[in-house]
DNA sequence: CTTGTGATCAACCAGATGGTTGAGTACGTG
DNA sequence: CACGTACTCAACCATCTGGTTGATCACAAG
């Protein structure tokens, strides 16, 4: 898996026992064992979800006593979002683009056959 | 990996490569000669890339002559965002009920050891 | 100091992932 | 039809992932 932050909240929530484990922290810190409580898998395999979530930054570890309680970090969802949100705002402000391209074309085109004119989609890596 | 919706879409995106495909899609369709000629990788590998995406509902791919422009659906990435949204919301409530409780405290409290009290981070799977 | 509890570390295993090369398919054009 | 172009499929390989078991560490209570 790449190194760079963004790949590894992705990655970190690719995995359902991983997200329910954020999903019940967000109500409130747990320790390892209540968090492993409801899953048939062994603590030593939550223990590791739960590397891999503070690898992301989804998660904090705290010592107190022989206890380790777990803290959601929710601020690396901003990360998340606004990700999603640049390209999907992105994507959107295509299809406006096109239906306003649509509405004003003389209508000798048949609507049924889209093939698309030399359109060239903006070669290059992104900037 | 997971075969729920949410894990591939996660899944998908957690890989630079994709994530900029999906970057450059937003901007316009492409065919996966276009889409390839920025990496270093072959033809084949771009190509599988395409088929994580697709499979995980981010991007379409419609037939044209023998050409096969891939077309991105921003429409997943709702998926994503409700899910974030959610449990980000209620972590966020969670430390506003915090501050609460820290203001209505009692001053005999040292704040520098913050040993939380028995609160018991409400148990049980997730409802 | 010994014991019990909570959690991590280490080694291992099956299966997925990202990449390669090589062959095959689908289509427009000479 | 033959050929080139645009891709996909198939097999293979190294590495990562999620899981296991067994040993170990850290600490509180006897």
């Amino acid at each position: 898996m790449a190194a760079d932050p963004l790949s590894r909240v992705f990655a970190a929530l690719a995995d359902p026992t991983r997200r329910d484990i954020v999903a019940r922290l967000s109500v409130g810190d747990a320790t390892v064992n209540e968090l492993a409580a409801p899953y048939d898998v062994t603590l030593q395999a939550v223990s590791k979800h739960l590397k891999v979530l503070e690898e992301a930054g989804l998660v904090s570890r705290t010592r107190e006593a022989q206890r380790r309680p777990v803290h959601l970090e929710a601020e690396v969802f901003d990360l998340m979002t606004k990700w999603i949100e640049r390209y999907r705002r992105q994507a959107e402000e295509r299809y406006r683009r096109l239906d306003d391209v649509l509405a004003s074309l003389p209508d000798d085109v048949e609507p049924t056959s889209p093939s698309q004119p030399p359109e060239k989609a903006e070669k290059g890596a992104t900037p």
